[in-house]
DNA sequence: CGCTAATCTAGAACAAGTTTCAGACTTGAT
DNA sequence: ATCAAGTCTGAAACTTGTTCTAGATTAGCG
């Protein structure tokens, strides 16, 4: 009899499905992963230390993510699935759909602040990734459209509001690289952020029917 | 008698004035630079090809640029004086500033798509890079905004149009990240430039005097 | 010219991401 | 219980960015 059940994934794709053992494995190098980056951020992430700290070979470790910026990609999966848990108990109270999502975003914002560390290493593997980690950066993309969209209000959105919320997107992570970065203050970055939500009142036509 | 005479450099803040041969090193290294980064992008730029290809030892390379990263983005600050040289000769034409703030940019993305791997290069190590590459990342930026502002017809920006070009600046390397990593197509990447350039027609109110 | 400090060179050495491999352990099926 | 296939481990090797060193070369000056 197998010492280990097979455990369904929900989110991922189609992954070959992991044993107890080795959804535990994949969850302690996650941990790992996060506990380096918040202290000191991407560089402070050594291969080896999180093949340590998590107690795996190397070599597994490399299995389980083929490059230090998949993992790391793949600790911002993890650490968005979170953010948009705790982001849908307390969903924004704006007027407006554009200042709920700025509310959405400094929401966010806030919560990287208390782990600049980690917000840093998440956001440059994030930027850095080439070719071979677009899926999983697609994936990442689709859970922040999927938060933006829910602080509009949305579920079926327009191309045209598909537009702007792309544009916000990459204003947000643009904005975060230039604050990780000490090129912006945190003043700066919410004033990019309130900006360029007014791009959402220009999908919807104003009230004068 | 000095063999080489003193040279200034023009924009370059207070670096120690090089001599001829020094400028000559210099040139050579960032056209080496660009060279590899057409061949193969970020990748292929290793710095001791660098430094062979220029004719110059591994530590004098460091000596010039300290990592690969400032290489990059200091051979990403050479193309856009091209480029802005380029633009200056053209102007945009169109009616409004967004949309001569969109030609222009389009302009330059179909630049950049010519040498998409030299493209790939700049970019990602411009949002690579960490505080230490602050000072020239800002110099870039500074000269992406002199770009939009001259497109855009506009000597002193109000604060609000500052922070439209900021969030233009934003969805522009964002956008390009995208596209090179596959993730966007070029007819995405005109749309989400066009969207964003609409924030523009926000800071000057409509004409209704 | 001849001196001193700065710069350049060749090459070794080091650091961290990635690959590889032989041998031990698990898994799933019989 | 046993076997074949797949997985994990530990360790070494390889790659490329970065640093260091000793000895040449060059720059600027009296």
């Amino acid at each position: 009899m197998p010492v280990e059940a097979k455990v369904d994934i929900g989110a991922r794709s189609a992954t070959p499905p992991l044993t107890e053992r080795q959804e535990a494995r994949r969850r302690r190098i996650l941990h790992a992963s996060a506990q380096l980056a918040s202290r000191g951020g991407f560089d402070a992430v050594q291969m080896r230390e999180v093949a340590e700290s998590s107690q795996v070979a190397l070599g597994t470790l490399y299995r389980y993510f083929p490059s230090k910026v998949h993992l790391l990609v793949a600790t911002m999966q993890d650490q968005l699935e979170h953010m948009h848990g705790t982001l849908r108990k307390k969903p924004p109270a704006g007027e407006t759909a554009s200042e709920r999502v700025a509310e959405t975003l400094m929401r966010a914002f806030r919560a990287l602040q208390r782990e600049p560390h980690l917000a840093d290493a998440m956001v440059r593997a994030l930027t850095f990734a080439d070719r071979s980690v677009s899926p999983e950066v697609d994936q990442v993309s689709r859970q922040t459209t999927a938060i933006i969209l829910d602080a509009m209000g949305l579920t079926d959105p327009t191309p045209a509001q598909l537009s702007a919320v792309r544009v916000i997107e990459h204003t947000w992570h643009s904005a975060l690289i230039t604050w990780l970065s000490g090129r912006a203050s945190i003043a700066q970055v919410k004033i990019d952020i309130e900006t360029v939500c007014r791009l959402i009142d220009l999908t919807e036509p104003e009230k004068k029917p």
